[in-house]
DNA sequence: GTCTATAATCAGATAGAC
DNA sequence: GTCTATCTGATTATAGAC
């Protein structure tokens, strides 16, 4: 029954080169294009050492989200530690890349329960997460901070920037000036004009 | 050059029921999952039909997606002119399957620049057609309508909208249940209670 | 760790019979 | 309008040599 079939060491150096291409192919082109030919290829190896350091092509797709959501995790939470949260939270929200793997992975959760799960763990990992900061944060922030609950906040952050950038992709922009200058004044109100990131 | 190859009708009936099958297996495992092949079964044709009334698999999706967008156009149309515009558009908004197939075709557009091009054009038709109906809209609901310009709130709509459906699809619910509240008390301040809809 | 070779399956597309 | 037959190529995955 168990798979007698050996596999690649997590360590090895290809396997990332390998998670690296896929990653690429998966924004340039979506999920189905990443195949183990063309990540391969993308990798400058041979399409069969893609089998030797992943079962299936689930287990890499699996492997690839499992990586980038931990290093969002952490990029999240150097954000809601800096000098300015909102501000912080923001920029990472609206970071293109960011958005764009999340919209694929969420194409691949159509088609693979355990990997449906896997991604809502993570998106409720990072709003829990959210949630945990942003009560002391909007605290310092005084009355002005306390229109709405966190939890509004943190959906409506999420929500805005997670569509402006999905139109701004698509090359739709009626609407987008005006919202960011809405969403950029709130900031400003609270947190004051961004300064230089040097978190 | 150009093609010889006959082509089926666009008003054929198992034109229509292949377009119908497409989209099933669309929403419930991801464009990638639709094949000739799969289509066909789930139709129970022939794979060779699909050919027929489509030259290419793309040919399909853009029939399906034009079909589709310019329901969606008649439908908000109906929204924004009944007697409670801003609900009829908020329920027309959270609609599951309709943020759902837009998804998987904002996935094609990754892979088509004629897509990508073609759902920009809707998506961009549908906002300015929010944007023709909603100063009026606003204006007769008083001050209180005024406080933040059509533009903002049909992205804001649009974008809260979106984020809570994809996330209930994927399991994810923390922070819904405020966020919705805080939807629906603006929408009944401006529109009252929403009445069965009738229009 | 990387490669050759191979199996089994599925894909899009077309020609032509009925 | 629908079907049979067929071509051509891509895909995942595995076994085993080096």
């Amino acid at each position: 029954m168990a798979s007698e079939r050996r596999l690649g060491s997590p360590e090895a150096k290809n396997r990332q080169v390998l998670l690296d291409a896929a990653e690429q192919l998966m924004l340039a082109e979506g999920y189905a294009a990443v195949t183990a030919r063309r990540v391969a290829a993308q990798a400058g190896l041979k399409y069969q050492l893609v089998h030797y350091y992943f079962r299936t092509m689930d287990d890499l797709f699996l492997a690839l989200f499992r990586q980038r959501a931990e290093e969002g995790r952490e990029r999240q939470a150097l954000a809601l530690a800096s000098s300015q949260p909102l501000w912080a939270l923001w920029e990472f929200s609206t970071d293109p890349a960011g958005t764009r793997i999340t919209m694929e992975f969420m194409g691949l959760a159509n088609r693979n329960e355990a990997f449906k799960a896997e991604i809502a763990r993570y998106a409720e990992l990072l709003r829990a997460e959210q949630l945990e900061a942003l009560p002391g944060i909007l605290q310092r922030y005084g009355a002005a901070a306390q229109a709405y609950p966190p939890e509004v906040l943190a959906v409506l952050l999420t929500s805005v920037s997670r569509v402006l950038v999905m139109e701004q992709m698509l090359g739709v922009s009626l609407g987008h000036a005006q919202t960011r200058q809405l969403v950029e004044r709130y900031l400003r109100e609270l947190e004051g004009d961004r300064r230089a990131t040097g978190d």
